[in-house]
DNA sequence: TTTGGTATCGGTACCGGTATCGATACCAAG
DNA sequence: CTTGGTATCGATACCGGTACCGATACCAAA
């Protein structure tokens, strides 16, 4: 039973008593068969439980359904998120996601790409866009539609879907200096390596710095963000700087956990100071306590990026070059 | 220059001057290649910039160095940690995971699985024991390693890595009956469709009702799991029976946001009810009041279950129904 | 009746690799 | 000098489909 080999179309063809070539077009809906031999292949297909073979499929036709991801990790569920939008995308186009993980790391990401161009994918999805030149370069050879996501503060190889990371950094800024809050605390994780964060934090800062004010302090950890970490790191903050009435954290991960050491330290939110993260992740709203944060649209910039090419696979050259902006909101009533 | 076609082995050997097959061994590290055409086919390849086809290998190898991994979403964290841990344990053997998701729907849970198998995978991680027999006939038919992850309360087809959500439900109500608790109410989301959260429940009522307790009151909402669902869950079920002393959540998410509910309302946590989730995620240790939970290993299982995938394929039958268990441990000092 | 167009089908040559096996060269042993 | 073993290499036949083009049948128009 197990010994028994898959199916093939030559199976099928010959149970219904056509030629392969007629089989194959009656299963993929092509034209110029016959209503009589369409019935019989798809009657012996179901019969003999065909399945078919997309390696063969992909590479006599010499395209291939697959469309390769490539994401820093996913053990954030920002990523996650996105990879969830690409998944709906996707959805009824018969495509199937691959996905590779760089762990941030340049390298990782050049062998991850490289690795997927061997599939002959229809299109690649990447994060960011500051992909060292050798990597840029393979993009630009590979000859597919290519969409990198979630930023757009820099040059793209060819169409991308996301948001300025500069500038929602600089319009957090603004707003909280609006809201009258003038000595500034900055909490991050990951910095050294999260290009979007550093970009976002360079914004915050030129936007304060055009105020005439800057950071008091500045408490940055290397590894992943977590809410642990964001605790741990805004209790020494604050017991370096008690006086600080506003702190700008790398994302809501670690604002999460600068909430509950305010919460559990009895400091007000935000009368005694103000807490602004990133993201706009669905728990921020039912915190106990309101902070403030840049809600971006994670499911929609994964959707488009699948649908730019879907459609470029459709519309040879139609969404070359394309650029969709995702601009990220504030929730803070101020 | 895009017009250009990918340089193929064909073209790689006649830079180096040798066969094609010779070429194909040199870079495939396979025998029977001396040091010096080794050498003029590593070059040349590198030259010409070769990247290879996977498409072509795996159709004429018959096997294909790509992994199914199919789970219900990625909207939660816990499946795309569960992903992260494929990566991880996939790293270094040269495969690529390729994703579906279910939305928990069996229908789509079938389709998604037939189109894998297309891609001739290597293996197969799929998520939950309770997939309806036509499934379980796929699964079987396919004759490649098949690890189904996640829960271990069922009849696996081929191997399993996870946990018994019964037994962890269990053992639960067994520890917060042991700390004194009496009146319990249950808040969830998706226990429609969610199986393993159903028996966790399930487990967790039978381990009340074995010591004469029962649920005062429950509160189930379907749809995701989400912390804003837990927090107006639980304010509508203290509401109706404030006199409770601890809420079973279906999950860490909706725990959350009873915890928030309860902080925001000045309700005593743990001394006036108890709150226990389930999974162990990083945020919990940080939250500004102490909830009881589960900590499942959820990497972990990712990674073993990959691991069981390459070894199948090294050496065949090796991992034939095996079956891992990574018993969660509940975290709280009782 | 001849001509030509349309609908339906099948033969053949690939797609880009690998498995298999036979060929060749070269050297040590008999 | 013959024999046999080992190292190296290439020709050929696939893997399971699809693209391309030619063949056939049938019917309407000339």
């Amino acid at each position: 039973m197990s010994m028994k080999k898959r199916a093939t179309l030559a199976d099928v063809a010959a149970a219904a008593g056509v030629s392969k070539m007629t089989a194959s077009r009656a299963l993929r809906g092509a034209g110029d068969v016959s209503g009589s031999s369409l019935e019989k292949v798809r009657q012996a297909a179901k019969d003999i439980g065909y399945v078919g073979n997309h390696l063969a499929m992909s590479l006599s036709s010499q395209r291939s359904d697959l469309i390769g991801v490539v994401v820093p990790g996913l053990t954030n569920i920002v990523f996650a998120e996105v990879l969830s939008g690409i998944a709906e995308g996707i959805e009824g186009s018969g495509m199937q996601p691959v996905f590779g993980t760089t762990d941030y790391d340049p390298e990782k990401e050049y062998e991850v790409i490289r690795n997927m161009l061997s599939w002959n994918p229809s299109g690649l999805i990447v994060t960011g866009l500051d992909q060292p030149e050798e990597t840029r370069l393979l993009l630009r050879n590979a000859d597919i539609p290519v969409v990198q996501i979630m930023d757009l503060d820099g040059d793209p190889v060819d169409a991308c879907v996301g948001l300025s990371h500069h500038a929602a950094g600089k319009a957090m800024a603004s707003a909280l200096i609006k809201a009258g809050r003038k000595r500034f605390g900055y909490v991050g994780c990951g910095l050294d390596k999260d290009t979007r964060a550093q970009k976002r934090m360079a914004g915050f800062k030129e936007a304060l710095s055009q105020n005439g004010l800057g950071f008091v302090d500045v408490n940055i950890r290397e590894g992943f963000s977590t809410t642990k970490a964001g605790r741990d790191l805004t209790a020494q903050i604050l017991a370096d700087h008690p006086d600080l009435d506003c702190i700008y954290y790398s994302n809501d991960d670690v604002a999460a956990g600068g909430t509950f050491h305010c919460i559990a330290s009895n400091i007000r939110i935000p009368d005694q100071i103000l807490l602004a993260g990133f993201n706009g992740l669905e728990f921020v709203e039912s915190l106990p306590a309101q902070i403030a944060t840049s809600v971006t649209q994670r499911r929609e910039i994964g959707m488009v990026a699948a649908e730019i090419i879907i459609s470029a696979n459709k519309d040879k050259g139609k969404a070359k070059g394309k650029r969709v902006e995702f601009l990220p909101t504030i929730t803070w009533d101020f």
